[in-house]
DNA sequence: ATTGTTATATGATTCTAATCATTTTGTAAA
DNA sequence: TTTACAAAATGATTAGAATCATATAACAAT
């Protein structure tokens, strides 16, 4: 059984739309009272810290509304951030596959609202429903290519790229505000070098560089992208 | 339905223990026949492309003995090791998962037996077989996990300590010759390079200062650990 | 408003590793 | 065995980015 587009049933306990994410669009409306049943609403403030890396997980988090950094530690303390969350993402699902501690933190980026849901949940919609497994196949391996092409262009990129792929992974990854131009993050300079696996220094340095050839205008923590073209010349990406 | 560990089913076309291999060793009998009759021996000689960036799949392998190499095209053309995989491991499943082109090649490090099995055996038995579906997300999950901890080394870490660590990835991967030191791979520097994300020069360079260090002993291709813990720390490993 | 703290900015210096150049060794083919 | 080619080794030079050192700006807390 499934449900029209237009009348994507409310989860019982909050009224977000779940269904509507892709992972959880395929299942049947039991399925969607089950999991709306058992879900619990939870709030973070900007900076707090969702789930701790060599935490034991309980479950997974939906994203409502808002924005999410997974980093982890790097040998001398340092954060490398490996992924970037926003609206209708889950997060938290590698480790409760593997049985397995958090092998990564994630912290709000902003006031986020998230819906958790257990690991029982999770594990009885894949044993019932084979489609839930695909989506969760899917969105594991999308995961696993991204990570893939990182290492490769982390191995083999100049940080100059490196910083451009990471104004178009945020982007991509938040798109714009309403001005259509501004990307929709709000992150340091700290943190885009932490992504782009850089100093703050350098990370600085080549923002003001990308300003100066007229690639994107900076105004504090905003981003406006203003000639893309050259912005993937410099990102050096033709696929 | 299970079978005893001292009575695992051969494989009915070619006599391979395919229940042994961690992804199948959840099938039951009628599955284990399923997909044992609908695999398809290959062989490849050492340097062989078993798959191709760009290409559709159509199945997934299982290295029956043998080694491979998983590798990315960089921008400039150059050759980036993202896996390696070796006997009883299985490969190209990733791409079949999402639908798409696969991301990497694969080619054989040595003359490799493979088994390849059907994209619609694979479905199937996510489709009816929950475990197996459990097992996937497993490897997945463990791909990811690794990928996500080589992105924050090659951010973080200097080309000495990832180096080291590929050392230590090739010992994991393929373990040690009948001398119980000897690393059982006879990879070239350049591919050793390829794995570590620097050039030929610094990996030849890199592998003799270890060796002066006492670290490691070299002869040709082989590489013999002769201080584990002094290699350990070279590679800056903790966990 | 004042203070303390974090983020941004920029210059100077150092160092790691890439690049370039050449030689030697090893290996496969004719 | 000779020839050819790829792999390994090593030195010299350059370039990219980290590190160190301050200065200023932005922001939060009291």
């Amino acid at each position: 059984m499934t449900y029209q587009k237009n009348n994507i049933p409310n989860c019982t306990k909050c009224g977000h739309k779940i269904a509507g994410e892709s992972l959880f669009c395929c299942l049947n409306l039991d399925e969607l009272e089950e999991v709306g049943g058992n879900k619990r609403n939870m709030s973070f403030k900007k900076g707090q810290t969702i789930f701790n890396e060599g935490n034991h997980p309980h479950g997974v988090y939906c994203i409502h509304k808002g924005k999410v950094k997974i980093h982890k530690l790097g040998g001398e303390g340092k954060e490398q951030i490996v992924r970037l969350a926003g609206d209708s993402n889950i997060i938290g699902y590698r480790s409760i596959l593997s049985s397995e501690t958090y092998m990564a933190s994630a912290t709000a980026l902003e006031n986020t609202d998230v819906c958790f849901i257990a690991k029982e949940t999770i594990t009885n919609l894949i044993k019932s429903n084979s489609n839930f497994s695909f989506s969760l196949l899917e969105l594991l391996s999308d995961d696993l290519k991204r990570a893939e092409k990182k290492i490769t262009n982390m191995a083999q990129k100049h940080v100059r790229e490196r910083i451009a792929e990471t104004i178009l992974l945020l982007r991509e990854a938040y798109g714009f505000k309403a001005d259509g131009v501004s990307i929709d993050s709000n992150l340091t300079r700290k943190e885009i070098a932490n992504i782009a696996g850089t100093t703050t220094e350098t990370s600085i340095r080549i923002l003001s560089e990308f300003q100066k050839d007229g690639i994107i205008e900076l105004e504090g923590k905003n981003i406006r992208i203003s000639n893309l073209k050259l912005l993937l010349k410099s990102a050096n990406v033709f696929d």
